[in-house]
RNA sequence: GGCCCCUUCGUCUAGCGGUCAGGACACCGGCCUCUCACGCCGGUAACAGGGGUUCGAGUCCCCUAGGGGUCACCA
């Protein structure tokens, strides 16, 4: 049973906090996907928190990539991005705190005495950790470098009372006295989150399963400063093919790179939120639906693999009934990425045109590609395919067709459809045997959407163009 | 290795003591058809193993195995 302490109020407060040491991944989107819908299921607030301490890591670059894969996904922050960096007299501000209050102390080992004892403590067969030398030492010589610990209880047990995993005991023997600031005098990692996460007022932390062995050190530093501790969720990670975790290897892992690759963000965001959560047997969802059913307690525990077959099956979904202004525009930017000039065809036609290939379309990627025939001045022949269809047997009913489709008036898809059916009737041949030369013809292979519909909408001059390069190819030959 | 988490079709999941174990992706058939798709119809496929508890266990408990995470003056 999961324990649920949720409350149905709007005072829930959540957080997102990634670090600018790289791009949003999709596992982290998904974090920040559940945070965020978590609130807006509450009416609460969501934050965004960039953990920058890292300076050899943490660039502006990802810091402003990780805001335009949020902007990109349409998720908005009510509050933030915070920046660790800009917190730092707050941290600063605590740790003296806990020092005076002597649950924080002064510890001079250097680096080399203190990994000495975790060989020793590991050879032992104990927990490698710092063994408390400098917990009841007085600072002899003020010269002499320190850092600040956290005197961590040696008995008893710190629980995590988490609301998935529920009540996660770990032996205080276990915990080490964590260095709260460094040497250099820069706060650690896991006291900044705790002293961000109490000073933000966070209600409930919504992270992943990778942080939930860190969330007993996080615990002792709000006892040390005596607050209450928030709920926790961790939720279970996203895992490649091979059950390892998600990473570059497995393709694309940042949010943007999907942006590139012609994914819509609904199908991105619906996938990732479908990914260890569900609704019954719903598997698409708008976002306004997400919100009105979201809840941790669907939340599976297990760890999930990303699937991309089932990503790319969601976004036709969402293509099938994406807005046909919104697939035209995505076609002219696409377009014009390839020197292309959407304006060669009609607003009209162009509509036309993502119509026919939206239900052939698994990406926009793949709407462009299958559109850029209608907007090259010269088709680009498909050699197996002209080969077999674009031959001397062909070409008296190429050429037949070609002069009756001169003689219509309204380039219409009904007009060339009867004009087919009467070079078919008077030639004593199937559409097929007819369809396929021209599609090559026209679009260069052998698969398009219908041969009607492709020709009205290409045009009759360029249709009548196209045909003429065919034929005189192969007499040519 | 210590500690922690997890375990239903290949994958995502429904299930909250009594179900022919349901849905979705993928896959395989069929229909539709001018190609490719779309659509429609149908099919293959799962409770990790072992002990308990119970009249009855995928559902509760324990053990084993497997997978994952974490053990820093990184975040």
């Amino acid at each position: 049973m999961i324990k649920d302490k949720l409350l149905m109020n709007s005072d829930i407060r959540v957080r997102f906090a990634p670090s600018n040491t790289g791009h949003l991944h999709i596992g982290g989107a998904r974090t920040a996907l559940f945070n965020w819908f978590f609130a807006r299921h509450h009416a609460g607030t969501a934050i965004l928190r960039i953990e920058d301490t890292d300076r050899k890591r943490s660039t502006e670059k990802y810091y402003d990539a990780i805001l335009e894969a949020f902007d990109w996904l349409g998720l908005e922050w009510d509050e933030g991005p915070y920046r660790q960096t800009q917190r730092m007299d707050l941290y600063q501000e605590a740790a003296n705190k806990l020092l005076s209050s002597g649950a924080a102390y002064r510890c001079t080992c250097t680096p080399d005495e203190v990994n000495a004892m975790r060989e020793k403590a590991r050879a032992e067969g104990k927990t490698p950790k710092y063994d408390g030398t400098c917990r009841d030492r007085y600072d002899k010589d003020p010269n002499v470098p320190f850092c600040l610990r956290l005197r961590a209880p040696d008995a008893g047990e710190t629980i995590v009372d988490d609301i998935l995993a529920g009540e996660v005991v770990f032996e205080n023997s276990q915990l080490d006295d964590m260095v709260i600031v460094r040497t250099d005098g820069t706060p650690t990692y896991n006291f900044c989150v705790a002293i961000d996460d109490i000073d933000m007022k966070i209600t409930h932390v919504i992270r992943g399963n990778d942080h939930l062995s860190n969330t007993p050190k996080q615990v002792l530093v709000y006892k040390a400063l005596e607050e209450p501790t928030p709920n926790f969720a961790h939720i279970s990670m996203i895992l490649g093919p091979d059950k390892k975790r998600l990473s570059k290897r497995h393709g694309a892992d940042s949010v943007l790179e999907y942006k590139e690759r012609g994914f819509l963000p609904e199908a991105l965001i619906n996938y990732l939120v479908r990914l260890g959560w569900s609704h019954g047997d719903q598997e698409v969802f708008s976002k306004e639906e997400i919100i009105a059913n979201f809840s941790l307690e669907n939340l599976n525990r297990s760890a999930a693999i990303f699937n991309p077959e089932k990503l790319l099956w969601l976004n036709q979904e969402y293509i099938k009934s994406a807005d046909g202004d919104f697939l035209v525009e995505s076609l002219d930017s696409g377009l014009k990425e390839q020197g292309l000039s959407p304006d060669l065809l009609t607003g009209k036609t162009r509509m036309g045109i993502v119509d026919e290939l939206r239900t052939r379309s698994k990406t926009l990627t793949d709407m462009i590609e299958g559109a850029r025939f209608f907007f090259e001045n010269e088709v680009e022949l498909d050699e197996k395919a002209a080969v077999k269809f674009l031959t001397p047997e062909n070409s008296a009913i190429m050429l037949k067709l070609r002069d009756e489709l001169t003689k219509i008036e309204t380039f219409s898809t009904e007009n060339v459809k009867l004009v087919f059916h009467r070079v078919m009737e008077e030639e004593a041949v199937k559409l097929g045997k007819l369809a396929q030369p021209v599609r090559v013809a026209i679009t260069g292979g052998t698969t398009s959407p219908g041969i009607f519909e492709t020709l009205s909408l290409l045009g009759k001059d360029r249709t009548i163009h196209r045909l003429d390069t065919a034929l005189a190819r192969i007499n040519e030959k």
